[in-house]
RNA sequence: GCGCCUGUAGCUCAGCGGAUAGAGCGGCUGCCUUCUAAGCAGUUGGUCGCAGGUUCGAGUCCUGCCAGGCGCGCCA
């Protein structure tokens, strides 16, 4: 059962036809979770005025097929023309029983398998990595493993900033400090202190900004000591996400990387090309498109810059060359990008101007996964000021601690208490991350954040402790557990149910690349699990059938569970 | 000025055009001799920014307004 809901619709759909005729078979039978019973289709209602009857007749005829199917153990028509469905408590555990043999876990594989390319993390070379970073990370890299589960071929595309003018003052404190200095200080991610450093002494001493201009043409001009210092700051830089990443488990490796500098020798192309087929042209010196629909301050039609009339290229060039890239040499279906919401407009009139190029073809989908801004406790933009910016290694470091001091007297042993403090704290912190919309901008309020109670990821790491803990106790391997699952008790009734929900809450997580509809459907499922766990003895069921249908029962839930937080990225201790 | 986003409980946020709008936190009351209390049960708390419109039905769609945020030619 791949999933529930569409299952139903079929049936519905199966009845609305039988009842109404073969032209109906299109209709969406609006099959929705209800309160009232397991779910309620609302189809009736808005096929009623089309079929000039009442929508309850409407509603009682369609009701009347679906008694019949063998997951309905009740129709019923309700209100205006709700028709509130009841499944079968034994349809629903045969059903949760198949789900625990099914090595997807009732995860459907994609009919059509798409190149994915997910643009995200992307932070810059010698660049502290803010909360931001945090964020598209997180959510990226969430999304990335939903999508793989799913079947689909996924690039993952780490675009970091590695170019641009600012390197050349960059490079040039480099060489001031001395190379050694310049890695201790970066890979150690004291990446601020290089950084303002070098701008200190760009704002302060014209010789400095002069030496730094002459650095980036020598960089430009493929010099070849300025490349070798170059790539020194870059590979220095690369330690530090790369410590970052693993702290967070983030499945980013340098095979990954899609830097900024990847794209310069195509630069020239995608400026030739584009002035060619007319959509670009010379204004004010520079070359620009002018994709149709935006309009700037001043009421003007608003440009794409290309080529910027010094000569040199900017971020716009680059996206452009890296559309045509993905699609053109990677064959991507889809690109997705993992970016701030900042730059909406940005990438719209980036994909406006590919698709007047042809370059992304319709058949290709392009979308911006908008992140919502980080602000401070006073609602505006964060920005980190010089001397107190927040490091994310330390944000890292301070969810650990945290998790740690709520286990200090609970083991003995130190070995595991670090390893269920550290799965704890970074669970707590890209849980936060990855329950809110993407898009609703967030305010980096550390408790809040790091907080281990209520709707948190240790909540959910908690209950597969608890789960692990029944087959411990009862010295029970949860692999053997097979069923069958019987329906004895509401909690356990519900848990079942919810579990089968499992696959439509992947597919449509990762449908619209929102994390945050799977983390609320394993909350719920958390919750379930909990109310099951207080309400139902398992090790000590009134009869063997029961405890066995209840041990395959937290085996599901647990291996659910485990999948989910897998696909959020987040660690799971065995013990808490 | 134009464009995009946001406005839901004291706070932070969910909410696929469907019935009585939910969760967490906070407040209050209970619950550890019983598979882990990082938990559970209950309770408190809302003119869904405002006004129109579409619809059998609007927190959800459309229009206008109000408030906040972001973006708007050579930074990325």
């Amino acid at each position: 059962m791949a999933d529930l809901q569409a299952a139903l619709a079929a049936h519905v759909s199966a009845a609305l036809t039988a009842e109404f005729g073969a032209e109906y078979a299109g209709a969406d039978p609006l099959i929705r979770p209800s309160a009232f019973a397991d779910f309620q289709a609302n189809v009736a209602m808005a096929l009623a005025k089309r079929l000039g009857l009442p929508p309850r007749d409407v509603a009682t005829r369609i009701a009347s097929h679906l008694d019949q199917a063998p997951m309905c153990e009740r129709a019923e028509v309700s209100g205006p023309g709700f028709i509130n469905i009841t499944l079968s408590d034994a349809w629903i555990g045969e059903a949760a029983a198949f789900q625990l043999g099914d090595p997807r876990l009732g995860i459907p594989v994609s009919d059509r398998p798409q190149r994915v390319v997910v643009d995200y993390s992307s932070p810059n070379v010698a660049k502290e990595m803010h909360v931001g970073h945090l964020r598209t990370t997180i959510v990226g890299d969430s999304v990335v493993r939903m999508l793989e589960r799913l079947g689909h071929t996924v690039i993952r595309a780490n675009h970091i900033g590695d170019w641009g003018t600012n390197f050349g003052m960059l490079l040039e404190h480099l060489i001031d400090i001395g190379e050694q200095a310049a890695y201790a200080q970066l890979a150690a991610g004291e990446i601020n202190d290089f950084y303002q450093g070098a701008k200190v002494k760009f704002d302060a001493d014209p010789a400095f900004a002069d030496r730094s201009r002459r650095r980036v043409v020598a960089l430009q001009a493929g010099d070849q000591e300025t490349l070798r210092l170059w790539r020194t700051l870059i590979d220095d830089s690369k330690q530090y996400y790369n410590a970052i990443y693993a702290k967070l488990g983030v499945t980013l490796t340098d095979a990954d990387l899609a830097p900024e500098s990847f794209y310069n020798p195509l630069l020239e192309d995608v400026c030739r090309d584009l002035e060619r087929a007319g959509i670009a042209v010379i204004s004010d010196g520079a070359l620009c498109a002018f994709p149709p629909g935006f309009t700037g301050r001043d009421g003007n039609p608003l440009p794409l810059i290309l080529r910027k009339s010094d000569g040199g290229y900017g971020y716009g060039t680059t996206d452009m060359a890296a559309i045509r890239y993905r699609v053109g040499d990677l064959g991507a279906d889809r690109i997705i990008y993992v970016v701030g919401s900042e730059q909406a407009q940005h990438f719209a009139m980036v994909f406006a101007v590919a698709r007047q190029a042809g370059w992304l073809p319709d058949s290709v989908i392009a979308e911006h996964a908008a992140i919502g801004m980080v602000t401070g406790t006073d609602r505006k933009r964060f920005r980190s000021r010089s001397g107190e910016s927040v490091k994310l290694i330390g944000l890292i470091d301070e969810a650990v601690s945290r998790a740690e001091k709520v286990i200090e007297d609970r083991y003995d042993d130190p070995e595991l208490r670090a390893q269920i403090a550290h799965a704890v704290g970074i669970g707590a912190l890209k849980y936060a991350d990855l329950s809110v919309a993407r898009e609703s901008s967030y305010m980096l309020d550390f408790d809040r954040m790091l907080s281990l109670t209520g709707n948190s990821g240790p909540y959910l790491q908690y209950a597969t402790a608890r789960i692990r803990s029944i087959f411990r106790k009862g010295s029970v391997d949860p692999a053997g557990e097979t069923g069958p699952i019987m329906l004895t008790a509401p909690a356990e009734r519900a848990l079942a149910l919810r579990l089968l929900g499992f696959g439509a809450a992947v597919a449509e997580s990762a449908q619209t690349a929102e994390p945050h509809r799977l983390a609320a459907f394993l909350f719920d499922l958390a919750s379930d699990f909990t109310t099951f766990f207080e309400q139902c003895p398992v090790l000590k069921a009134e009869s063997p059938q029961i405890r066995s249908s209840r041990l395959a029962l937290a085996a599901l839930t647990l291996d659910v569970v485990l999948a989910g937080l897998d696909l959020l990225g987040i660690p799971v201790p065995d013990r808490m």
